[in-house]
DNA sequence: ACGGTTGGCTAATGGCGTTAGGTTAGAGCT
DNA sequence: AGCTCTAACCTAACGCCATTAGCCAACCGT
């Protein structure tokens, strides 16, 4: 009988792909295991539990996330690279919401956990937008929170189908995007 | 032996409480039964299934979300009615994250579904607060949507721990108000 | 007092994550 | 080519969880 070859990144992003498919919570060491033609327990060998594949996941996303972010604003400024780094946050979340799901919701062990570093590559990929509005350097923290928020809400938000009314939501995340834009703009103009 | 004499709303009630306490994802039909001085198979006389059990949760929690966020603002106008709209809506979230984590990933059934009704109550308050900027009527369901989001999003990761860098949390969701305040009393001022 | 409804119970099923322990494929060396 | 040893895979089994079936006792109205 011929073995499956698997290591450790084949089954995270098998993982992944799958949590895409049917949801973060509907993701199944016995799935994953059928998905890749082989038993569940074998996955132990590449994995050390559910959660540390989840955390594998989670940490895959944030890097991929990152990068689509930094790509899509390489070569903008000012609005423009906003709206990018948007559009890209919200088409990933909104493509790979299995993978996404995954990163709320854990903490990292540590400053080495690979979702840290991560974590710190996507904030990275934020920087990037506002250095090219003038934030106080002392505000730079509360915008980039404000960012993430923003982003993480509405596709959060949008992935779960919780705009349903009238609007379409499109025109409501260009909306959103011209509010920020505003915001970011005129920082330290209100008390 | 006496009876236990529970109903459906104080289920709920409970499994919210334990939800808060260890977490949406930790929430057990067992755990609740024995907080409840029950045998799990009980429940099942009060609640169909856990699914149904966590629709109940999410319906409370939205009531209640409305309720805080509506009674909050009451009497305020403007940026007052914004902030305390914003921290009534926060501090429910973080005082009963489980509660909240219910509701997301939870489709209504229908018009009726409580899950529906409540939702259109939290929609209502923050639809109040909107009131008091001049937002055009084309436009409420984007500035819904966008406070929705920010609310959603700060909140989420705030009670996910994703802030952990070095700045003041509260200052920076200060900050956002601010941002959102700035954005709102310019609406459409930018194409 | 009594009869039905209703809320609790025990027992059992099936699916899940996980562990223990055995077996063999296949890489690497001689 | 043959030998060896690592590690990738397996089966068997445990415990936890949600859920169902079916029984019994407590309360409510008459």
């Amino acid at each position: 009988m011929p073995r499956a070859g698997l290591d450790r990144a084949a089954v995270v992003a098998a993982g992944a792909a799958l949590a895409d498919e049917v949801g973060s919570t509907g993701l199944t060491m016995g799935g994953l295991a059928e998905r890749l033609g082989v038993r569940s327990p074998s996955l132990y060998k590449h994995v050390a539990s559910q959660d540390d594949l989840t955390r594998g996941i989670a940490a895959l996303a944030l890097a991929e996330a990152a990068a689509a972010v930094g790509t899509a604003t390489q070569g903008r400024a000012g609005r423009d690279a906003l709206a990018a780094a948007a559009h890209a946050f919200r088409d990933f979340v909104l493509t790979h919401p299995g993978r996404y799901a995954a990163t709320i919701g854990v903490e990292p062990a540590g400053p080495n956990d690979p979702i840290a570093v991560a974590g710190l590559g996507l904030l990275d990929s934020f920087t990037a937008v506002l250095r090219s509005y003038a934030v106080e350097p002392a505000e730079v923290d509360h915008a980039l929170r404000a960012l993430r928020s923003f982003l993480h809400g509405f596709a959060t938000l949008q992935s779960a189908n919780a705009f349903q009314w009238s609007a379409d939501v499109d025109e409501s995340f260009e909306w959103l995007i011209a509010l920020l834009d505003r915001g970011l703009r005129s920082t330290s103009s209100t008390q």
